[in-house]
RNA sequence: GGGCGAGUAGCUCAGUUGGUUAGAGCGCCUGCCUUACACGCAGGAUGUCGGGGGUUCGAGUCCCUCCUCGCCCA
């Protein structure tokens, strides 16, 4: 095949559509994502497990850019794991977004004109099932596009047979410890939803609104005496049965014990002394309603104060347990808001409203409609919490889990110690039922592992509890119940748990990762896994959340269609740096996604350039390569390959502590994604596209030995340059990587996926220098480039350079041909060493110069094109910079406290700058009097 | 009110136990369609490291204080 015929079998551009999806099935048809217990260590095999499980969507989840960060994260961690050569395990999965998928299923039914109730709880989750069924399940092959390497035969769902015993099993089991209990108490509640919430799926946020300060006249007060009390929430003050003013509070002291009216409901309340009252917020006097407020229950639960429910579940005005006739007839069946307008209208008018003032405070919504949360009395399962945040605050504390970053471990500490207890129930019919039976003839109720009919003492009728259990109550397993769990015996248990890293956003913190430790010890006596990571948040560029309601949304598959998975992975992974929010903008997909794509292109170019130039006939090992036979060049690219590999390396590890608890040193390094990706970016892109492979250019057309080295090294370095990319380009590298030519003898993987990952081979003590020598040799490229940029001079044309060296003469000798290659000049070397003689008629005017930083001089004659009034201006500056800079280094050096307390490699390192700057303001100061006369 | 954190180039962010002339990507400016790549090449500009004070031979880095912003929890 000719050389036209080949590029054109491959266009400058690479097209993503055409190989992705081909190689993603035969990477799934060759097996490569399947773990097997019988490989991992923990089970006899030779191979250290390596297991994420994957946070689990919706079940009706549709993918959105959030879900391809955190995919991305955890495939580049999992890919990297695979080629390291651990047996590498990532369990997919979804849960079943109890208030979520039924909110889908109300809005269907509300669209037929028809209610839950119409059909009945069975009928209803029947509908709820096929739904799932149907459409359920639709993001996990989305998260293949991107190229999700999970292991799909053991994708999880929480109502799985499996996965639903699990949770009975925990349930009963902590009931049968006690952390399980039945309470009656003011829970957060969605009237919309029409469930109850736990606290953290009541959200809070700073709100602007009204204290109304009301007037409740004193009983028996002679002179119409009033009490005032401030109150954000009007409408709950039919369900007022005291009012409470400090104990301590001399302005109230003598009124305890004496009654107010309460205005509307019209009955008499007493006025109670309670320390929780704050003296200073408001008047000081704070209303009491303990059906509709934490704070209030716990004042009635200590002052055994009635509880009157004055609000129906879906926030109307009624007249609830015992409420007697409390809401009057005109308020009954009006929503909380509309009756908060009309009670305060009603004191106006009554002249009961004393006054109105802004006032900021905390609402809570929500999580799942962003409704008003209510606060409600009613009766709720609740787990209680504080001994199993114990173990849980302990691992975090001494190192057997790390949180990166770092700063959400002192956020999970503040949580844990605070903990409340997790009311689990959901007045929802789409979950798992809670496994509680109630006998209402001799009161008893039965928790239990399997369906119960009747009662185990009195052998009367069981009913069932009728509410579901809190979906988190099911991820909470996650770790050990995907895994086999309640089954002990269990090989992947026994494989694969504990698992190694997590990796979420920091939203789910509390309600689920936290969880998860606490079920781990709970269950398992075992910490989940060692390493949480919380990567960021993905917002617009206002710094707004993406989300698909406010229509700033991008969707991955369009990315993935338009530009390739790889370009989408690439873009989120070297944008986000440790735990940093990534930035993108919905309205210039192109812009946004540049980096990847135009990365990828380069690969994609490096790659036609090699198969081109290098062909397809296998090449040299490098390992057999003589140190002879390379050029400096060769040995520099190896060198910085060596370099990167190490560069990759710190950035990603360590993979999990040695001794089961992280060490100081270690506990907060790796998973350094955009590091890594931007190390291994910079070695193929500034490293081997710009300098190395164009060194390649005039060496590989020849023939002999020396091109056959330059194909062995260039064909190396780009090998594996593609394995350190693959975990986060894993398409087109797969790609490239099975077109490569490769040693004959080299034992061939079937895929990049499962190649070995690179370890450095520093083939001499002296590869430091060798760095520093070509270092030198791009620094005399990069003056002459430079000068010919200063003057115009078209790239086509060649121009005349001389480099005069006191010190690295033969280097430049050495090296002068490929020099002149990559500058395009005639190069030559005039004086070395202690022959070094300036020649007059270069170094005069008529020529352009640049003194390189260990004093060499590059001058390039140009005749008449040389402005001497812009070169001596040019080195003037240069000059004068140096001057500031060298009398500050001096000046230190003079200082006798520096000289004396600072260590001694360090002063070692500011004398040898010193004297090289010296040698430099030298040159640069004969050469301005040389040419602009002093 | 309590807790955590951030403020470094126009934007997004690095900056390891204090020690080169503070870096990267994107963007910007100039010149180039140089036979892998214009999604590219070469060259270039850009910072009172939020303000103030302190410790130190030396502070973007440590301490105090103030300002601004963000998140979590009452």
């Amino acid at each position: 095949m000719s050389t036209t015929q080949q590029l054109h079998d491959l266009p400058a551009q690479y097209d993503p559509g055409q190989t992705e999806r081909a190689i993603y099935e035969r990477w799934i048809e060759a097996g490569i994502f399947s773990a097997e217990e019988k490989r991992s260590r923990r089970n006899g095999g030779d191979r250290d497990p390596f297991v994420i499980v994957m946070p689990p969507p919706n079940v009706t989840a549709v993918l959105h850019m959030g879900h391809g960060l955190n995919t991305t994260v955890q495939d580049v961690t999992i890919r990297w794991r695979r080629m390291i050569g651990d047996e590498t395990l990532w369990v997919p999965g979804t849960d079943h977004a109890g208030i979520a998928t039924q909110n889908i299923i109300e809005k269907q039914l509300a669209a037929e004109g028809k209610t839950k109730f119409d059909l009945g709880r069975s009928a209803f989750t029947e509908r709820t099932v096929a739904f799932v069924e149907e459409t359920g399940g639709e993001i996990l092959r989305q998260l293949r596009a991107i190229g999700a390497s999970a292991d799909w035969n053991r994708t999880a769902y929480t109502l799985s047979p499996e996965l639903s015993r699990a949770v009975r099993e925990a349930f009963v089991q902590l009931y049968e410890r006690g952390l399980i209990y039945r309470g009656h108490r003011v829970i957060h509640w969605c009237p919309r939803c029409l469930t109850s919430l736990s606290d953290e799926e009541a959200q809070h946020s700073e709100e602007m609104g009204m204290l109304y300060h009301i007037a409740y006249p004193i009983v028996g007060a002679k002179d119409h005496a009033r009490l005032a009390v401030a109150t954000t929430r009007p409408e709950t003050m039919l369900g007022d049965v005291a009012v409470a003013v400090h104990p301590d509070d001399e302005r109230y002291k003598k009124l305890i014990g004496k009654s107010v009216l309460l205005p509307i409901a019209d009955v008499e309340i007493p006025i109670i002394a309670d320390e929780y009252v704050d003296p200073a917020f408001g008047t000081g006097v704070v209303k009491i309603t303990p059906a509709h407020d934490p704070n209030d229950f716990e004042v009635g639960m200590r002052h055994k104060l009635p509880m009157p429910v004055i609000m129906a579940p879906d926030g109307k005005m009624a007249n609830g347990t015992d409420a007697g006739s409390r809401v009057p007839p005109e308020l009954l069946g009006i929503d909380r808001f509309e009756a908060r307008e009309r009670i305060i209208k009603t004191l106006e008018n009554s002249r009961l409203l004393i006054k109105v003032e802004p006032h900021q405070h905390a609402i809570r919504h929500c999580y799942r409609c962003d409704t008003v949360v209510e606060p409600r009395l009613s009766d709720q399962w609740f787990v209680k919490m504080e001994p199993l945040a114990k173990p849980a605050l302990k691992a975090v504390r001494d190192g057997t889990i790390r949180i990166l970053p770092e700063r959400w471990e002192a956020v999970y500490i503040n949580w844990l110690e605070n903990i409340r207890d997790w009311n689990i129930s959901r007045q929802l019919w789409w979950g798992h039922r809670i496994p509680v039976w109630y006998c209402d003839r001799c009161n008893k109720h039965i928790v239990s592992r399997t369906d119960v009919a009747t009662c185990d003492k009195c052998a009367g009728p069981l009913r069932q509890d009728e509410d579901v259990l809190d979906t988190w109550f099911s991820s909470w397993l996650f770790p050990i119940s995907t895994l086999g769990w309640p089954d002990k015996s269990s090989a992947a248990l026994a494989a694969f748990y504990p698992t190694d890293d997590l990796i979420t956003a920091p939203e789910i913190l509390f309600f689920w990762v936290s969880r998860m430790i606490m079920a781990g010890y709970a269950f398992m006596d075992a910490a989940p896994f060692h390493t949480v990571y919380l990567h960021g948040t993905v917002r617009d560029t206002d710094h707004v959340k993406m989300s698909k309601s406010l229509g700033n949304g991008i969707d991955p598959l369009d990315v993935v269609a338009k530009y390739g998975a790889d370009a989408l992975r690439y873009t989120v992974v070297a944008g986000m740096g440790m735990g940093a929010d990534l930035m993108l903008d919905h309205r210039d997909l192109e812009r946004s996604f540049a980096p990847g794509r135009n990365f990828a292109t380069k690969l994609w170019n490096i790659g036609r350039f090699l198969l081109v130039n290098v062909g397809t006939t296998p090449v040299r090992s490098v390992d057999e390569l003589r140190d002879n036979e390379l050029t400096l060049a060769d040995r520099w690219i190896l060198g910085r390959l060596n370099a990167t590999i190490l560069e990759c390396d710190a950035a990603l590890g360590p993979a999990r502590p040695e001794k089961g608890k992280w060490r100081l040193e270690e506990r907060y390094s790796g998973l350094r994604l955009s590091e890594f990706a931007e190390a291994a970016r910079r070695f193929v892109w500034n490293d081997v596209a710009d300098w190395y492979l164009e060194t390649t250019k005039g060496r590989i057309g020849a023939s002999g030995t020396d091109s056959e080295v330059a194909r062995a090294v260039l064909t190396h370095v780009f090998d594996f340059a593609l394995r350190l990319l693959h975990p986060i380009m894993p398409f087109i590298t797969e790609t490239l990587w099975q077109r490569l030519p490769f040693p004959v003898a080299a034992e061939r993987c079937e895929f990049l996926a499962i190649a070995p990952w690179p370890i450095p081979h520093p083939r001499s003590k002296k590869e430091d220098d060798d760095m520093a020598r070509f270092d030198l040799v791009r620094e005399a490229v990069g003056a002459v480039r430079q000068i010919r940029s200063d003057y115009a001079i078209p790239p086509g044309k060649s121009v005349d350079a001389m480099i005069q060296s006191p010190t690295s003469g033969q280097l430049f000798e050495q090296q002068a041909g490929q020099i002149g290659q990559l500058s395009r000049a005639n190069v030559n070397i005039t004086g070395t060493g202690s022959m070094a003689v300036p020649v007059p008629s270069l170094s005069g005017a008529g020529a352009a110069h640049s003194v390189l930083s260990d004093g060499s001089e590059v001058i390039v004659p140009l005749g008449g094109l040389v402005d001497l009034t812009k070169e001596c201006g040019k080195l003037r500056a240069e000059l004068a910079q140096l001057e500031v800079q060298l009398e500050t280094l001096s000046k230190r050096l003079r200082n006798p406290g520096f000289t004396s307390r600072a260590p001694a490699a360090v002063v070692e390192g500011e004398r040898t700058k010193e004297e090289e700057w010296i040698k430099r303001r030298e040159q640069l100061a004969e050469k301005v009097k040389a040419l602009c006369g002093g």
